[in-house]
Parts: structure tokens; sequence; C-alpha cells
DNA sequence: TGATGATACCCGTTCGAACAACTGTTGTTA
DNA sequence: TAACAACAGTTGTTCGAACGGGTATCATCA
């Protein structure tokens, strides 16, 4: 049997060679594993994650619109490329875009009732989605999940995007409806 | 004024839609934050994050070799295009493929001279950019963070990864400076 | 008014991720 | 031995990420 395959069970204690690695390289593969569950769903309806949450972020400033680089520095992850995410999203008829009337550089980009259409079709999905990727943790975890990742990134988020990400300031009492 | 661009201050209360989600969108964003200050030192020498954990493993493993299959189940990210990653690394010289001997379907890689001098070139900056990323967490948060983590992706782990990613095993006493 | 620089977006291009179809090898079974 | 399925990699192709340069528009100021 190939002793050049599975030859050493466990050479991990190796790869690891800092905590802040570790944390990191974990952070990396649990990203990884939860993606694989939310892309096989996104794909089944022709769209990205990034393309779903470009039209989660429109429909919430429906019927407003956004400027594609106010979109932009909206997103979860960078997107040095949005005119080109846009066009596909236009392509498929989700938004619309228009030359803004006051400042002319600017481009108006607006959901289509297609794109509110989409979206709707995914919320069940994206529901089951959430309780697959983490419904087995406690609540009083993701709590606490969400409040290290806040603190992990703090020092490297711009201060203009720290408003965009109100994570967990919620009140305990609050409820969050 | 431009109503159309940064009209409302936050909009953040309707994205999430659940706490999972909120979960899920904290650590895409954290590790999409983190990502970029690795990528930019990795970028300097010509590699990506995945071919230096290649090249890593395979540190680990020598003289020996592995398979290209073995390899791929022991990256951190899901890699479906090994063949090609090798290739780079082979046009660079950091890695060599050899046809089995035992089995003439399987290529063993091996990593090489100039393969072991890249991961040298990189160590400090390796050191330095976890830190960057991380350090500034006290110890005892990136412990509670790998464990939340591993909880979190238990799930969707199989069973044959669980030996490649022993966590959070080092006693509390064994650190490093 | 015209020159200059900043802004907002577009486009060309290169690279890697992802999926599917294919080739060659091995093991099994009749 | 021949037929066939499983396996290990490779190759073709499409899509998105990323970077850089280009163009139109706007603001400023002499």
């Amino acid at each position: 049997m190939a002793a050049t395959s599975i030859a050493s069970p466990r050479p991990a204690s190796s790869v690891f060679d800092s905590l802040e690695q570790q944390a990191y390289l974990q952070l990396w593969r649990t990203y990884d594993r939860l993606r694989e569950i939310d892309e096989r769903l996104f794909q089944q309806h022709g769209v990205t994650a990034q393309q779903y949450n470009t039209l989660r972020i429109l429909r919430a400033v429906r019927p407003g619109s956004l400027s594609t680089s106010a979109l932009g520095a909206r997103l979860v992850s960078r997107a040095p490329d949005m005119t080109r995410l846009l066009d596909r999203l236009e392509e498929q008829g989700f938004v619309r875009r228009q030359r803004s009337a006051e400042n002319r550089r600017v481009i108006d980009v607006t959901i289509t009732r297609p794109g509110l259409a989409v979206l709707d079709k995914l919320a069940a999905g994206v529901r089951r989605c959430g309780r697959d990727q983490l419904g087995h943790l406690p609540r009083k975890t993701l709590h606490a999940l969400i409040a290290i990742l806040e603190q992990a990134r703090a020092p490297h988020e711009d201060q203009s995007a720290v408003d965009q990400w109100p994570g967990n300031r919620q009140r305990p009492g609050g409820g969050e409806a």
C-alpha cells in the first residue's frame, strides 16, 4: 500500500508556528467550509455570494439607488471590479444603471423587480443555509464568536467602514426581530 | 445634495436576518481583511497563500513526498485544481514531480532546495504577518476563537480531515515567546 | 476662460478557481 | 484473457478576482 501517500499520521504539530497563525488558518479553513455550503445554493440560481450581497444592499436602500463606489464600499469583501460585477447583474436584468443627473461621473445603481424576485426566491434557502452552517452552535457561542471577530479585525477596518458593520451592539435584553 | 449616494447612515439592521447569518458574514469579512495582509506579503515573492501552504506541507514530510491528491486533501482550503497549482510551483522550480514506481497512476511531489529557500525567505515575514493580523488579541482570546471555530466547522469536516487539524491541543504553558 | 488635478467609472489583460470531459493505470471478475 | 469499473491526474473551458491604464467629468484657481 502506497507508503508515499498517507505516510505520517500527524504532521500538523509542525505546521503551525504561532498561535496567531493557527487562529488565522482555522479562520481560513472554517470560512472555506462554510462558503462551500452557500455557494452551492447561490450557484443553483446563477448568482455568486458577492452578487447576492450586492442585491441585498440595493434592496435595503430601495427605492433609492447607490453609486458604484458606494456600493463597493459596503460589500462584505473587497471588490476591485465592481464594474463587471454590475455588468453581470445588469445582463441578467437584476439591476439598472443610470448616469446621475447631478454628477455625470456617477452611475446610480437600482435594483429591479426581477432582482427583488430572485432575492425572494433565495430567501428560504438562505435561511436554511444559515442553519446548516452554524445552527448547531448555541446563541451564546454565536454572540461570542461575533464579538471576537469584531475585535480581531477592528484594527484593520477603515473608520468609515465601521459604521457599516454594527455587529454585536444590540443590548442583550433588546431581542432582535 | 446627493440623496442617492450615502443617504442612510445605518442600513445594517435590515441586512442581517439571523444571528447565524450575521456570524457568517462577520467571519467572511474578517477573513477577507486578514487575507489582504498576508496576500501582500506572498505576492512580493511570487507565490499565493495556497502555494505557500503547499510548500509548508511538503517541507513537513521531507525528504519524503506526497501524491497530488494526498497533498490536496491536506490543504487549508479546497483545491480542485492541484494539477495546475503544481504546474506553477514546478515552473518556478519549487517542487519536483515524479511518477510513482509502485503505482504508475500516482505522481509523487517533493519540495526542492529552491522551494525550501523561498520558505526560509518568507519565514520572518510570515511571523510578522501573524502579529499584524491578530497580535493585538490576548492569547486567551485566540484560544477561545480557535475553540469556537473548531466547533463551528466540526459538522462540516470529513472524518478523515479531522486528524489533519488538531486545533487547540497544545498545553497553555507551552507558548513561544 | 483655460489649465490642472482629482474623481468615478470603464476596459484590457493576466491569473487562479471551478467544473467537466478525457487519458492512462490498476484491480476485479467472468 | 477480455471486459469493466474505479482511480489518479491532465486538459479544456468558463467565470470571477485583481491590477493597471484610459476616458469622461467635475472642482479649483489663476
